[in-house]
DNA sequence: GTCTATAACCGGATAGAC
DNA sequence: GTCTATCCGGTTATAGAC
């Protein structure tokens, strides 16, 4: 068992734990200050004390030591998310909270996560969204949303309630895109982009889930469901 | 005046043209054939005859080298789209005939174009398609959808028709994203995705149109002109 | 001024000794 | 489990040839 598999597992006291833990801060703090490019291997393992070599020995490539970034800003939404959401019952006002929080909490990694985007984008890595290997941070995402639309008094037929999530994710997805790419002050593009987008999008499904909809949304579900 | 410029101007004759072409036809060649990462500059240059500090004379970086892949990849697709189209007047129709084409067009370059996404999904990178740089092959995509739409009967209010060529360009990098993630044989699930979202891109179009829609029509459409 | 070649530098990644 | 020595490829510096 190689320790990259170990550290997925319990142990905070096993031999090399510490090590582990002292690269990995190391990391995601020079990340945070410097970006990804200008943080090299050589600079990690350096600041952490240990050498190059042994950097690689807990992660296979600097690409891994990612992972931890997107559990850690998972983290830190959802908590930001319990408290924001208060006792917000309308799904505009829902998708509101959960789209601010998300952009309120990935500020700080604003540049790192222009440059890991890069990265990400590639559909051989196992960082791209879409991978399998991200399939449980995807799913923990979706999960989510299925509480912030479970939780509002919105009334969804069934068929959309049970893709509803997925789609909000792809939604989710977009926004982030934008926001990577928005250079203006205090990011007002993008919040001002998921404020309206949030209430468009409550209004599309409030329209999606009037009957008369109901041939065209069978069609885009069906869509969905065969080209997942 | 650099070579990289010269090369945007006339001169198929300019004595260093001739290295220039060779370069670069080879690199593109070795692009298809190998992919992205496994075609090294040291290849290109070997391949070429000439030596790596040549190559570099020639092209700033291996980024620039792709630039000519978007525009060789722009001009198969609408040599393809315009005897595609032929008398095909509905917009559904058009709408699939362009992007089915595009899909065949891209097919040679499948492997290469998912590497390079890579390099092109960095906000820095001026292979970006929503960069500054990417502004005049952007702006031909676009361009083409404008003339997609014109040609088809659907009758469409004009608010609506001055941004949905733009709208249908996010549509196609919708597209080409999942062709990208796409390990379907022939394929084959890009395909069906293609199909029926065009039809149903065609149907909210319609849908759309229709007066009963308009206060949300105007909702959407302020909102994209605000956030562009 | 136009072009070509050689030798480095730098950072991600690996091999193998201890 | 930790280190040192190396490889490999993008990129740059630079010396000069035509």
């Amino acid at each position: 068992m190689s320790p990259q598999d170990a550290a997925a597992e319990t142990a905070l006291t096993g031999r090399g734990e510490q090590t582990r833990r002292l690269i990995l801060e190391t990391a995601l703090r020079l990340f945070k200050e410097r970006g990804y490019d200008e943080t090299t291997m050589r600079l990690i393992a350096e600041t952490a004390g240990v050498s190059l070599g042994n950097a690689y020995y807990y992660f296979r490539s600097k690409e891994h030591l990612i992972q931890a970034y997107y559990a850690r800003s998972n983290e830190e939404h959802v908590a930001a998310l319990e408290t924001a959401l208060g006792r917000e019952r309308t799904l505009a006002g829902r998708l509101r909270v959960f789209i601010r929080t998300k952009i309120d909490t990935s500020e700080a990694y604003h540049r790192f996560a222009g440059q890991l985007f890069r990265t990400a984008a590639d559909p051989e890595s196992p960082l791209n969204p879409f991978s399998d290997a991200s399939s449980a941070v995807r799913e923990a995402a979706i999960g989510v949303l299925a509480r912030v639309v479970d939780g509002s008094d919105a009334k969804v037929p069934a068929d959309l309630r049970a893709e509803l999530p997925r789609l909000l994710w792809m939604w989710e997805m977009g926004v982030i895109l934008y926001w990577i790419h928005d250079r203006s002050e205090g990011r007002a593009r993008t919040r001002k982009l998921a404020d309206r987008t949030a209430e468009l999008v409550a209004k599309l499904v409030a329209i999606a889930s009037n009957p008369l909809m109901r041939p065209l949304r069978k069609m885009a579900l069906e869509l969905i469901e065969d080209v997942r």
